[in-house]
DNA sequence: TAAGGATGTAATATATATATTACATTGCGG
DNA sequence: CCGCAATGTAATATATATATTACATCCTTA
C-alpha cells in the first residue's frame, strides 16, 4: 500500500469510476494507482487530492524509510 | 512558479547538480521541474522531498484554485 | 583576461505513464 | 436466478516524462 488513494475514496462514498472522470484520468489508471503499480504525475496527485479534500501529505506522502 | 523546489534547493545551499543527483535525475530535467515546465512523477517529488528535508505539501502543493 | 562552476535550453532517443478496448469476477437488489 | 454496478486486469496504442548529448550565457575568481 504506497498511497491512501483507496482508504480516502471509500471513506468518501466514491466509486473508482467518479473519483477517476473527476480527477480526468480512466477508472483502469486509478485502480492501478490504488494499487501502487503505477506512479502517477504530481498533476493527477493533485487532482486526486482536490477531489478527496485532502493534501498531497495526507493522500501520497511516504517517509523516507518506508519505500 | 508552481512549486518551490527553486527557492527551497537554494535555501539549502544546494547546486541543481546536487539535487538532481540526489534525486536521480539530470541536471536538465531538474531545471525544468523548476521553471514549471515539466509534470514530475511522484516518486520523483518524493525523492527532491527527501533530499530537501521537506514534505510535498511543503514542496508541491498548489491549492485547487491556484493552478 | 582566461578558466571553471552554475544554469538555460534545444534535438533526438528511450522509457513509461496513461488511454482504449475488451473480457472477467464478485456481490447485491430485483 | 438474473441483471447490473463495481472492480480487476490484459493487450495494444499513444502521449509524455526523462535521459543523453551538445552548445550557449552569466558570474566569479585566479
Amino acid at each position: 500500500m504506497q498511497n491512501n488513494v483507496r482508504a480516502l475514496r471509500v471513506a468518501a462514498h466514491l466509486s473508482q469510476v467518479e473519483l477517476a472522470s473527476a480527477a480526468g484520468i480512466t477508472r483502469q489508471t486509478l485502480s492501478l494507482i490504488e494499487k501502487g503499480a503505477y506512479n502517477p504525475s504530481l498533476k493527477l496527485c493533485l487532482n486526486i487530492c482536490y477531489r478527496l479534500g485532502q493534501t498531497l501529505d495526507q493522500v501520497f506522502w511516504v517517509a523516507p524509510g518506508d519505500q
